[in-house]
RNA sequence: GGAGAGAUGGCCGAGCGGCUGAAGGCGUCGGUUUGCUAAACCGAUGUACGGGGUAUCCCCUGUACCACGGGUUCGAAUCCCGUUCUCUCCGCCA
């Protein structure tokens, strides 16, 4: 969410922000609404004024008159507490008129503010969509096979790693299973990335809920802009307090761990990791990417969090550091990735900068998406309310960013087609053998 | 699922419908005293929004906020209704 007296401040840089983004915002409405709405607010306010000045000397008169005996200093006494109630009583219709009409007026504002794209950081690329993007790294090279690669699909099912159909008989399309050394193959990346940022990158590691209420949703940026990409639990007829949503990313249960708190500084920052389930409806991808493992309605993904302070220097330096967490993790699988800073229009709603990694897979003859770190500045800690307190004593919103760490079971695609070897096995990375009894290869017939 | 209790500032905790943004304590910060520390004493110590200041983080002023949302009243932390959450007991399930 942006501040709102920024955008009363720079409405031009706003909409610049939107325009880059390819989003259309009213922000003239909302300045309109903002407008009036303070406009009736003060009037209010002196009315509110008088009716505490009446109150104010009617109390002690009050007072008086409850302890009062002599009938006639009674009658005077309450000849004058009559005569300060008529004013209060007077403009009693007023007040309640326009409180009314700040009730209709808050709700429009606050959904056109929760609307008003983060403008994207002065460095970004100016771009339309995903091509636009830029490449600004490459690591590896991608492997000349000297013999016919099999793509994951193949190999999945040469080697009994996954089971589509039977996926799809339970759950649908874009589901799948998980068998045997493919389960443990999941279960392995996932175990080798939170160890590595638990053990070796000092990141606390949590087990947040993935069922959360909307106000978690609204808080991370993720309502109203990406309400059709959410799993809604809960029947028809419920009232609203008790839908749940299922969240597309653990940075949710991450970010919203410290809704509406104030931290102190000196615990800043905050570095949290978790692996979660991850529910997407995917809507608007019909026929993309519909065979294997890459599109799927449900996967793991462990995801990192940082929470720092209101600084803009510090935010780009943790940016860059998360990010180096996940190339770390693509290095030691022996993965060729690269790396792209998204162009203006690829950004979403609360992104100020974003960097796609991209790692190889040779199905594809192509890079495909496996991560995605975000710089958010302030924008989620506003919608969550989360600040901190300087030593001073001064309030401030703080900076909130992330990314992944690694994502399974897409994540096995580049695995599998990458370390497969002639005679149809899959060499296992060495950083995940231990987290498989051992094993090193994947073979046919095992 | 049944019965009951509760929700007040960073924390604990008081609060007859008016002089309560809220006693008291703790904590924190500043000061005095002190060789240092401790102790003692004095003072300060919420947030949001609006308006005004020779005004980025300073001052003045107004308003709102005692779980949340309504209501009663000239006036609500205090009374009424609804909701959420927490706790206790019973039952049920794991």
């Amino acid at each position: 969410m942006l501040d709102l007296k920024f955008i009363r401040e720079n409405p031009e840089a706003v909409k610049r922000g939107a325009q880059l983004k390819n989003m259309t915002v009213d922000v003239d409405r909302l300045l309109e609404l903002d407008a009036r709405k303070r406009h009736v607010q003060s009037t209010l306010q002196e009315l509110q004024t008088e009716q505490n000045k009446a109150s104010k000397e009617l109390g002690p008169l009050m007072g008086q008159l409850k302890k009062e005996q002599d009938p006639a200093k009674r009658a005077e006494l309450e000849a004058k507490a009559e005569a300060l109630k008529t004013r209060p009583s007077a403009i009693k219709a007023d007040m309640i008129g326009l409180e009314e009409l700040i009730r209709t007026l808050d709700p429009d504002i606050e959904q056109l503010l929760l609307t008003m794209p983060l403008p994207p950081d002065d460095d970004v690329p100016i771009g339309k969509s995903s091509e636009d993007n830029v490449e600004t790294f490459k690591w590896g090279t991608p492997r000349q096979f000297d013999f016919a690669p099999k793509t994951h699909l193949e190999l999945g099912k040469s080697l009994g790693l996954f089971d589509l159909d039977r996926g799809v008989k339970m759950a649908g399309s874009r589901s799948y299973v998980l068998t045997g050394a493919g389960a443990m193959l999941h279960q392995a990346v996932l175990r080798m990335a939170q160890d590595f940022m638990v053990f070796e990158q000092g990141f606390t590691p949590m087990a947040v809920p993935v069922l959360v209420k909307e106000a978690a949703m609204r808080g991370t940026g993720f309502f109203p802009a990406g309400r059709e990409q959410a799993y809604r639990v809960g029947e028809v007829e419920e009232r609203d307090e008790d839908v749940r949503y299922l969240t597309g990313t653990g940075e949710v249960g991450l970010t919203a761990f410290h809704m509406d708190e104030i931290l102190s500084e000196a615990e800043l920052p905050r570095m949290y990791v978790t692996v979660s389930t991850c529910f997407r409806r995917e809507a608007g991808t019909y026929g993309k990417d519909t065979t294997g493992l890459y599109r799927i309605h449900q996967f793991d993904k462990v995801e990192q969090v940082v929470i720092c302070r209101n600084d803009k220097e510090e935010s780009k330096h943790w940016h860059r550091k998360m990010l180096s967490f996940s190339e770390e993790m693509l290095k030691r699988l022996g993965l060729p990735y690269r790396l792209l800073q998204c162009c203006t229009g690829d950004l979403g709603v609360k992104n100020a900068s974003m960097i796609d990694v991209e790692t190889w897979m040779p199905s594809r003859n192509g890079y495909g998406e496996t991560h995605s770190a975000s710089r958010l500045y302030d924008f989620q800690a506003r919608r969550c309310n989360l600040r901190y307190k300087t030593a001073d004593g001064k309030m401030h919103f703080c900076h909130t960013l992330n990314n992944t760490v690694i994502a399974s079971p897409r994540i096995l695609i580049p695995i599998l087609e990458n370390h497969q070897n002639a005679d149809g096995s899959v060499t296992i990375p060495e950083p995940l053998r231990k987290h498989m009894g051992g094993m090193e290869r994947i073979e046919p017939g095992k």
